[in-house]
Formats: C-alpha cells, structure tokens, sequence
DNA sequence: TAGATTGTTAATCGATTAACAATC
DNA sequence: TAGATTGTTAATCGATTAACAATC
C-alpha cells in the first residue's frame, strides 16, 4: 500500500469523523450510519462512505459502521494513535478552562504543562498542574517532549507567548486568541476563529 | 444585482476574511494585499482575489485592499452589518473566558445574559453580568431578543442546555462542548471542535 | 422475506492553481 | 519608469449529489 499525504479536505474531514466517534461512543453506541454521522458532522452521508471506502470495506451494509473498528482504522490513517505531550500558554479563565476539559485528553493529548507571564500566578496549583514561569518554556519544552502549544493568552500577548514556544520548539501553535500570528516556516499555526463561525452561521440564518 | 445564498464555502472564507481583516486593523495597517491574507487564512491568494472581485473591483492595482472599505463591502455581502445579541449558557471558566473576551464584540455580538445550573453562581457578577438561573431563560431570551446561545457547559449538560436555550426560541447554537447535540429543524448547531483541529494540524506535522 | 444501509458509479459543481495582462 | 498587485482566464482537481445494485 503506496503512503502518501491525504487531501488537506480528506485529513480534515477524518478528523472530524474521529471527534464524532469518539463522542458516539461515550453516549453508548456501538454502531453508526453514515447518515446520523452526517447529521454531526454536516458532511453529506455519500461523501462519508465515498471517504472511508477509499481505505476499505468498513462498514456492514444495513447495519452501519461498528464505532471501535472504525476508531482504529481512521486512527492508523492519520497516524494519530499515539500520545502528545502538549503546552499551555496563559493560566487565566481559558487555559484553565482548557486545562480541565478532556478534549484533548480524549485523543491522546496530555497537558504537560501550563505557563504565565504574571510572576504572582506562578506555583498556583490548576488541577494536577503547576502554573509555570515564561522562563522555563525552553527548559521544560524540551525535558517533556512537547510538540504542540495552545495560546490561552490576551491577543496582545499572542505573538510574544507564539515566540518563546516556537524558540522552545514547538511545531504546532493552536491559536485560541484572536491574535493574527506571525510564525517561520516549519511552525503551523492554527487558528481558532469562533468570531467567523459565529457570522457564517448567523448569515444563513438572516438570508 | 439579484440576491442570492452563498455558496457554502464562499460565505465561510468571506466570515474568515472579516475576521482576520477586522484583526488586522487592530494592529494599525491600512491596506493588506491578497497574499498577506492568504498567509493568515490559509486560502490560495488567486482563490481570495475570485471571491472579492465576484462582488466588485474592491482593490488597487500594486497596493492591494483597503481595509477600512473591504471590511463595510463584506459585511454588506453577508448582511451582517448589524448588533446581535447573545447568551452563554455555563458561568464557569469558559463562560467566563468567553464573556470576558472582545472576540464576539468585534463583529457586532453582545452578551446580552449568561446563565447557570448552579443555585450558588446565581447573582454572581462576571464582569458587568449577572449570573442568572436557568429558570429565567425563556423570559429573558424573548425580552433581549437573544438569537444565539453559546454552550459553555460540561458535555453531560449540553443538550439539556441546548434544550432550553431552542424552547426559549434561540436559533443558533453555538457548542464549545464536545457533546453531540440534536436540534429540531430550523435550528443551527455549530459545534467547535478543537481536538478534530489539532488531530488535523497533528496529521500534516507527523507526514 | 423486508428493511436498511453500504459501496460505487456517473454527472455536475465548486475549489485550486498557474499564468499574465492591466494598471496603480 | 520599475515594482507590485489586482482582476481574469483556462485547465485541473476534488467535492457534492442522486441513484441504485449489492448485501447484511
């Protein structure tokens, strides 16, 4: 079997079928249609199937797909089964809020550790973390194997938290501010933008 | 000019465009060229320059679009020149992270009220909110004219807060959760799904 | 058997990209 | 004038959708 890189929609759209999986089967399922996957994911039903027949015969037909199997099967194709050890920057309401979410957790994301600017946050205790100074971003990046920063920070500290990551290190920044980022080249950022999705829906909604 | 919906991802990179435009004009710059755009969407410049001109010649040859203007002729597109009001369900960290932010002010959202479950957080203030219970929902959304809900709540609680943020007559909900939620027809559900992100963002770095 | 749902085809539509003349 | 960047074309590729036989 060739490996070669997926279709940036294709990496997409199996990324959000795992979110959905791995949610279905909290609620207890154990099988799953293409069309309530649809129904979650507003991916029409066909391209679903078209997507995962393209790696296999995955499904069973007038039953569904069985959730475990299919988990593990996306899973090997994005090479995502293993364990991440992740940063995040900013101990305020949202890194904290972050912090104390499984939505990382869920999909082999640990929380490695947490930073702040503010010299009176650090040594606070969130959760099983102790909040750390920007001094140590380098040191404990490299010590904790950390690949992936979140920025939980004001936008107007977003390029500086995005900077001392990236020296550190880091490959991946996930951007939950709404700071435009500047990164060089090897460095994704990613960018959270609830503001646009908000006026995306909002516009099929006025119309 | 007749008027018609949008193309699905047309409205999308046009929500995007706002909001990295609305961004940029933060940090104090004028104009911005289909290229600087393109380096913080992600989208194809060639792709960015065809959606703008469908709509008009909005730009200068060798200087690129004035940000002032690109900004009122998209918003005009999407008819979302306009104030909205919204809820937060939830007044812990992340309702709290999110009613403290501008990221919604920016573009015209006001958080209009913000609720909670628990008997101990009604009353409580959250910067010039009060916390209120989930009992006066429904008289409230109906007196703010509260189109938008944004869950902010552990994902066991989000349908029943989905629930009673449709019964009150919101029409867009907006899910920071990773619960799966049902809607009736008639009502959006926008679900964030930030873990799907970085499994993506993960994928491109680990190929 | 009857109902449900997959896997697959075919046709259409929108997205992507390179290239370049027009023009600021 | 020289450099930069838009507006636009043309060609290719991926997404979308309806439809339906296969089969659980």
């Amino acid at each position: 079997m060739v490996e070669e890189r997926l279709p940036l929609g294709v990496a997409a759209r199996l990324s959000r079928y795992l979110q959905i999986l791995t949610q279905a089967k909290k609620s207890g399922k154990n099988t799953i249609s293409s069309k309530t996957l649809s129904e979650y994911s507003s991916v029409n039903p066909t391209q679903i199937r078209r997507d995962l027949s393209a790696f296999g015969k995955f499904g069973k037909r007038g039953v569904g797909y069985n959730i475990d199997y299919l988990i593990s099967r996306i899973k090997d194709i994005l090479h995502t089964s293993g364990q991440h050890n992740l940063a995040i920057m900013g101990g305020g309401n949202l890194g904290t809020a972050i912090a104390s979410s499984k939505i990382f957790a869920d999909h082999g994301f640990n929380v490695a550790a947490m930073f702040d600017t503010d010299p009176a946050k650090a040594g606070q205790r969130v959760g099983n973390l102790v909040v750390l100074p920007v001094s140590e971003v380098s040191k404990v990046v490299e010590e904790r194997n950390i690949i992936v920063g979140v920025l939980a920070v004001p936008p107007a500290a977003g390029q500086a938290a995005a900077d001392a990551l990236i020296k550190a290190g880091v490959k991946i920044i996930f951007n939950y501010s709404e700071a435009l980022l500047d990164a060089p080249p090897g460095v994704t950022i990613h960018s959270m933008s609830p503001a646009g999705e908000l006026l995306y829906a909002l516009y099929f909604y006025l119309t």
